[in-house]
DNA sequence: ACGATAATGATAATGATTATCATTATTGAA
DNA sequence: TTCAATAATGATAATCATTATCATTATCGT
C-alpha cells in the first residue's frame, strides 16, 4: 500500500482538532483551518479527516446529521443536546461494564461508543 | 399542528420493522415493503420512518454511513461489525451506570445509546 | 356524500461526502 | 542537489442519502 507523506494541510487539520473542545463538522474545521491556510480546500479537509481517523489520531462521531470530529481520543463520552444539537464532553469514566456481554457471544468487541441525549447546561440555563 | 391520518403504507413500514431483527436502511425497508405494496415510493418510506421515529415507535441508529432503523424499542444495545458493517443486537442489560454523571453536571440526560464495535459471530466464523 | 386536509408517488432539489484530474510537494536514492 | 516516483493538493464534478415540492388520492369527521 502507499506510504503517507507529510503535508502542512494535514498537520493543520490535526492541530485544529487537538486545540478545540467542541466537536466540529468537516465544514467547521475547514472554516477554521482556512484562517491559517487560506488556500486549503474543503476536499482536502475531508480527505485528511478520513486519513487521520484511519490512523486512529482522531475520532469520528456519527450523529444522524453531519458527522462530528474529535481530536481527543482518550476515552470519554458525549452528550448530544436535543435542543441546540451541540455535542459536549462528559467527564465520566469510560468503563462500560463489558463483563455484561453474554458468555455465549461468539464475536469480538474491540471498542464502544456511548452517546447521551438530553439538554446541555447552556440550553437549560437560558430557558 | 396537524393530526395524523392512518395509511396502509405507514402500517406496512412499521410492521416490516417490527417483524425483522436486522437493522435495515431506508432502502432495505423500501425493497422489502415493496413486495407487499408494489406501488410504494422510497420517499414515502423515508417520510414514514421519520414520522414513526417522532412517535417513538421506532429507533434511528446513526452509523456514519446510511442510517439504520430498529422496530424494537425496548432498550438494548448493538454491535456494528467493522468487517461486514452489519448491526446486530446484543443481549445485555441496558443499565449504563448513570450515577457516574458528575454531580456538577448542570444539564439533563433523557436517554443514551451504546454502540459496540468489533467482529460479529458470522465474520469471526468464516475467517 | 362532502369538505377539509393528511398522505401518496414521482421526481426535483439539497446537503454531505467522495471521486477525478491536472498540478504541486515530499521523499529517498543516485 | 538533482531526479524520478508518487502522495497530496485545489478545484470541481459526481455520487449518495435524504428532504422538499406538487399534483393527485385517501382518510376522517360531519
Amino acid at each position: 500500500m502507499s506510504t503517507l507523506k507529510s503535508s502542512k494541510q494535514r498537520d493543520a487539520v490535526l492541530a485544529n482538532l487537538q486545540s478545540r473542545y467542541d466537536h466540529p463538522t468537516a465544514e467547521d474545521v475547514f472554516l477554521s483551518v482556512r484562517e491559517v491556510i487560506p488556500s486549503i480546500s474543503l476536499a482536502t479537509v475531508y480527505r485528511n479527516l478520513k486519513l487521520l481517523e484511519g490512523e486512529g489520531l482522531i475520532l469520528k462521531i456519527p450523529t444522524g446529521e453531519s458527522d462530528r470530529f474529535d481530536g481527543h481520543i482518550r476515552g470519554h463520552y458525549h452528550l448530544t443536546c436535543i435542543n441546540c444539537r451541540r455535542v459536549i464532553d462528559l467527564d465520566i469514566d469510560t468503563g462500560v461494564n463489558l463483563n455484561a456481554l453474554p458468555r455465549d457471544f461468539d464475536g469480538t468487541v474491540t471498542s464502544h461508543s456511548l452517546m447521551f441525549y438530553g439538554i446541555c447546561p447552556d440550553c437549560k440555563k437560558s430557558n
